[in-house]
DNA sequence: TATTTTTATAGCTTTATAGTATATTGAATT
DNA sequence: AATTCAATATACTATAAAGCTATAAAAATA
């Protein structure tokens, strides 16, 4: 068995069995492939891939529980070359971070630029995406880090982390009649259009939360997956818009009024999480502070070294986290 | 980077930094495994030993955290393996398992002659330790089992299952006053020499326990790591021997009483222990089982799957355990 | 059925691995 | 301090393995 071929195997299987298509990728030949595909199956005296006639149709079982090992062991061998880069060169490298648009456009940036300040080698990879790909890029390696404020805790071998807390502001026109009000209550949002975040977006699920609650039901007229998009549409006078806290600024919407929502919704929390078993450079420790002061080194080394999901969430509950 | 290289580098580190001593023990050649070694350097840019001129004689920090990374990818490899064998010939392979002489004397022989008719064709061995030397060898991937009474829970990787609860009896010689007392008490056992086992053997923490809630100090003579030694020193009238209930035979013990002391101590229970993410045969499922009925396959597979020690602990909190 | 896509095979080249013999060095011993 | 012993490094060679190109064969698709 050589790690080359346990290489192959995996990549094969995350390129829809197609031989051609993963030596392409992979920068070599289909035959070398195929040859060192079916050494490793001798040995083993097992199929990994089932075929018909010529083709690789699907994965067997056994191919599955060894693919499922091959995954974890070239992952594995990924850490040992990334710590041997931390002896080396500390500061060089590189951090991809898949998170969505709110996190990139709002909360990151500060962030980002210290960073790339400090660290001008460590060349810095964004992925923008839905929660659920954002989640996935993490588990599966593409990523180092993921930073959403949902489905984060759909994969378990995630290690997830709380960043901060946000409350949500509510966008009005300057002459919308909301923005005459002392005090606002859920049942005057209820009252107006909304236009507000996709479902599984940016704390969505809390939003809608909030109105079950009081049996109200929301005329949302019209989601997005960014504060931007809403802005706009909340200008062109479709709705009152719903957004996250720290996309309402008060320069550039000089036009809108925001109304504080604080106690209108549950806040959201957004986190940050890696694989579990992931190398952390220098520098990501680093970066993940920078984000959240309260996630020191240690912080994360001890949450690391929790062994459940459930002591993990444990640790953090009666911390307070900073508020944006 | 090759797997060969990662074997090479993790069995020179267990081989007392011997590059020649490893390579007897792996048939190969000493200029093979240095020359593998510092290719693997190179490519690393990282000296995993440090040497004296010619001689290696530590491991470096780096070469520590990359040995234990290494160790976790050949176990890997070694579960691949497994796995295939599993398809390839379920009723071919080999059960290594570490115990002590009680349950190697009087709990096994039953569970092994079941196991060695139901399966001719795995190769069974057995190593006899003291209980942390057998915690050892699970530990580092020596044997698939270990079964002990007492150390298991000192290795924080290996999965413990309890298998059964048993309690002690008091042997003495037919004409020893014990012998004529209708009820025992701790304290009528304080006055006797005592012959038992030696600390850290067969739950002899359990008796020691109960001496000393009752204030008692037990005038312990002699210490051995086996009933039969114990039971030959009762013989010579050395003192009244506390051995494990099923080290008590009424056939072959005929010249000695057995008096009942399971309202005297604490019973102990005796667990069966694996390293985690070790790769389960289903011959090594079915031995468990024999050994411990109420530990199915479902059951195994449900503690492998709780992601900490204690969750494991709390699953079988409320079990009832067979009594022996 | 024709065409395209994909995999397998063969032959060749390059590279890698492991072996032997031997030099060199460090540690132990006197 | 010199000598001996044990261990590692180096040089070289033989063998094995891995990968490439070209091409044949087989599926998939149109």
């Amino acid at each position: 068995m050589k790690l080359q071929q346990l290489r192959y195997i995996w990549e094969v299987a995350h390129h829809g069995l197609n031989v051609s298509a993963t030596a392409q990728s992979l920068y070599t030949s289909q035959p070398g492939i195929s040859k060192q595909i079916r050494l490793l199956e001798d040995e083993l005296g097992v199929e990994i891939f089932s075929r018909s006639g010529k083709h690789l149709t699907r994965v067997t079982p056994a191919g599955q529980e060894i693919l499922k090992i091959a995954g974890a062991i070239l992952r594995q061998v990924e850490s040992i070359k990334q710590l041997t880069n931390e002896y080396n060169s500390p500061s060089h490298g590189s951090l991809s971070i898949a998170t969505t648009h709110t996190q990139a456009r709002y909360a990151l940036p500060s962030v980002i630029k210290g960073f790339i300040g400090k660290y001008p080698d460590v060349s810095l990879h964004m992925h923008q995406g839905t929660p659920i790909q954002i989640s996935e890029k993490a588990a599966d390696g593409t990523v180092d880090f993921a930073i959403a404020t949902e489905a984060l805790e759909l994969f378990g071998d995630l290690v997830m982390m709380p960043c901060y807390r946000w409350n949500r502001c509510i966008l009005v026109p300057k002459d919308h009649p909301l923005a005459q009000l002392d005090a606002i209550t859920l049942e005057d949002v209820a009252e107006h259009p909304i236009v507000t975040y996709v479902f599984g977006f940016t704390g969505r699920s809390r939003l809608d939360d909030a109105f079950k609650e009081k049996g109200l039901e929301p005329k949302v007229v019209f989601t997005a997956t960014d504060a931007d998009v809403i802005k706009t549409y909340v200008r062109l006078g479709l709705g009152i818009g719903i957004v996250a806290h720290m996309a309402c600024d008060t320069e550039t919407d000089a036009d809108l009024v925001a109304i504080e929502a604080s106690d209108l919704f549950q806040s959201s929390v957004t986190s940050i999480g890696f694989r579990k078993g992931t190398y952390l450079r220098g520098y990501m420790y680093d970066f993940i502070q920078a984000f959240a002061p309260h996630l020191t080194r240690t912080v994360v080394d001890e949450v690391i070294a929790l062994s459940s999901k459930e002591a993990q969430k444990e640790y953090f509950a009666n911390m307070e986290l900073p508020i944006l």
